[in-house]
DNA sequence: TACGTTACAC
């Protein structure tokens, strides 16, 4: 059988899957009476694992499957894996029980394997299950569990697992510390994401490039830009997402002049921008207004490179012409370029033409958002607004009764801001807070403040909003003016203060933040649903585009 | 033989 063996790596090595399956063919399947060797067999599965084509690969899982060879651990690992990759779900669980009804023990390699498969196939419960009933942990396995958490969304319960694997006494490796940083991430915990940074020092991985490129993307999700720019600068050694993390966290944030350098620098010691790369120049290239540039880099540098621009190309150039106020550019670029646009596109003009008060066309464009994508309230937000400035009260009674029949409801406003560890939350119109009375004395004492700086509230919105139970005056107590009362009441000056949004910022608490950076000196890092604002002396660097 | 990352739009 050692033939098989030989075989089974020439293939592997050279990733022909086309090979690899002819081995399996001389595999026995069940209607013979002997069994096939699990050398070739695995050394199948090394093919498969090589192998780019994943569409094959789920056909030849299945014929394995169904093949009268007895499986060893690494068979299982292997499997797994490809079940993961593929995110087969349905052969996973049946290679699970395969193994329940055989006689292997769960080591941990097959264990974490597990675990992952159904991580990456969506199945925490799963995952979970086969975690608790373990009588053998290592790090590796907290690890995959945490992956799982962490890709499915559960941020806090990602890094609530690290205080379990404490407990065990159980060490982190570099892994643990990219899954938990990226936690962190997820939900903006500066702080959190601080302690773990000074862990990672600690325990000596700081200079693991995946644990580097964790930290430099923390921190630009959590607002503290600089702070990745520190850490980016202090490596020797960067991969492509060193460079990409980098220049779209300062894309992000409305820093398209330092992106721009950062891929200048890129391009000067020889490092191939990649898809991504360009998804963070040409935001860049937008919030910059430079339309020729921008052109330039899709017609020619992607060209030359061999990148097929994608839709998310396509929509930085249309927010590009957005920006540079060619709304009717725009509309024509998105009618005559050859793609399958979706609704963030169309959002992205229709924000274009609501913030430079091309009402007709936004109007046009914004029932059509509608029809495409019935469940986003922004969409009817920003239509009921536009009506409302045209003071077309019929059409802002119209959108009023469409979200009724649809049962579309607005979510609630909610802004925190981490003061020493501590998050504090604040709802819209809340008194949640128990320094309630005091921070709505200051949110009145900031707006004294500016009104002479010129800020003159938005009410002609508020008194028209599609919300029912708005009340008068409510604008003045949406959750981020509280988060910035606040905010300015507990972290002592100069330190910046960030602030964290739910939804995305309303144009009058945009005007009132600006002015309140100008009046108390302040750098304000508003992020919202989408983006970052850094208000500082008045201006933000979204140029009131967002 | 197992676990880890970057992106559009608002």
């Amino acid at each position: 059988m050692h033939h098989f063996f030989s075989q089974g790596s020439r293939c592997s090595r050279c990733s022909h899957v086309g090979s690899a399956l002819k081995v399996l063919d001389t595999v026995p399947s069940h209607d013979d009476d002997h069994d096939g060797d699990v050398f070739s067999y695995n050394s199948v599965l090394s093919a498969l694992m090589e192998s780019r084509e994943m569409g094959e690969v789920a056909g030849v899982l299945g014929r394995m499957v169904n093949r009268c060879v007895v499986w060893d651990n690494v068979t299982y690992v292997n499997v797994m894996g490809l079940c993961a990759q593929i995110r087969e779900l349905k052969l996973g669980s049946q290679v699970h029980a395969r193994l329940l009804r055989g006689s292997l023990t769960f080591d941990v390699y097959v264990s974490s394997a597990l675990i992952d498969m159904y991580g990456k196939c969506g199945q925490v419960s799963d995952a979970r299950k086969v975690f608790d009933n373990l009588q053998e942990r290592n790090v590796v396995v907290w690890t995959a569990l945490m992956t799982t958490y962490f890709q499915n969304g559960y941020f806090e319960e990602t890094l609530n697992l690290f205080t379990g694997m404490d407990r065990e006494e159980t060490l982190p490796n570099e892994c643990t510390f990219t899954v938990l940083i990226n936690a962190c991430a997820g939900i903006a915990a500066l702080g959190h994401g601080d302690v773990l940074h000074a862990q990672v020092e600690k325990f000596g991985f700081k200079n693991h490039i995946n644990v580097r490129n964790a930290l430099i993307n923390m921190y630009s999700k959590s607002g503290s830009i600089e702070s990745s720019s520190n850490v980016f600068s202090d490596m020797i050694h960067r991969d492509i997402i060193s460079w990409n993390s980098m220049i779209c966290g300062y894309a992000h944030h409305g820093l398209g002049k330092q992106a721009l350098i950062v891929f200048q620098d890129m391009l000067s010691i020889g490092v191939c921008p990649t898809y991504v790369t360009f998804i963070g120049v040409l935001s860049a290239c937008a919030h910059l207004a430079l339309v020729q540039e921008g052109f330039y880099y899709l017609n020619h540098l992607m060209k030359k490179l061999q990148i097929e621009p994608g839709l998310e190309h396509y929509t930085c150039v249309v927010s590009l012409l957005s920006r540079a106020g060619l709304l009717d550019e725009a509309d024509n670029f998105m009618k005559t370029t050859q793609v399958k646009w979706d609704a963030i596109a169309w959002r992205t003009l229709l924000n274009a033409c609501h913030v430079r008060q091309n009402y007709d066309l936004g109007r046009r464009i914004a029932e059509y958002v509608i029809q495409m994508d019935p469940h986003d309230v922004g969409t009817y937000t920003l239509l009921s607004n536009m009506y409302a400035k045209s003071r077309r009260w019929d059409g802002v009674a119209k959108i009023r009764k469409m979200m009724r029949d649809r049962n579309i409801k607005k979510e609630p406003g909610a802004s925190w801001l981490e003061i020493r560890n501590n998050i504090h939350i604040f709802l819209s119109e809340g008194d949640n807070h128990p320094e309630s009375v005091q921070i709505y004395e200051k949110v009145h004492e900031l707006l004294a403040m500016i009104k002479p700086l010129g800020y003159v509230p938005d009410v002609a919105v508020v008194l028209h909003d599609i919300e029912d139970e708005q009340k008068e005056g409510c604008l003045s107590y949406h959750s981020e003016k509280l988060a910035i009362a606040y905010g300015l009441m507990k972290i002592p000056s100069p330190a910046p203060i960030r602030i964290i949004k739910n939804l995305r910022m309303c144009v009058d608490c945009h005007s009132a933040m600006k002015l309140i950076s100008k009046a108390t000196n302040r750098l304000i890092i508003v992020r919202d649903a989408h983006r970052f604002h850094h208000f500082q002396d008045g201006f933000c660097t979204c140029t009131d585009h967002w």
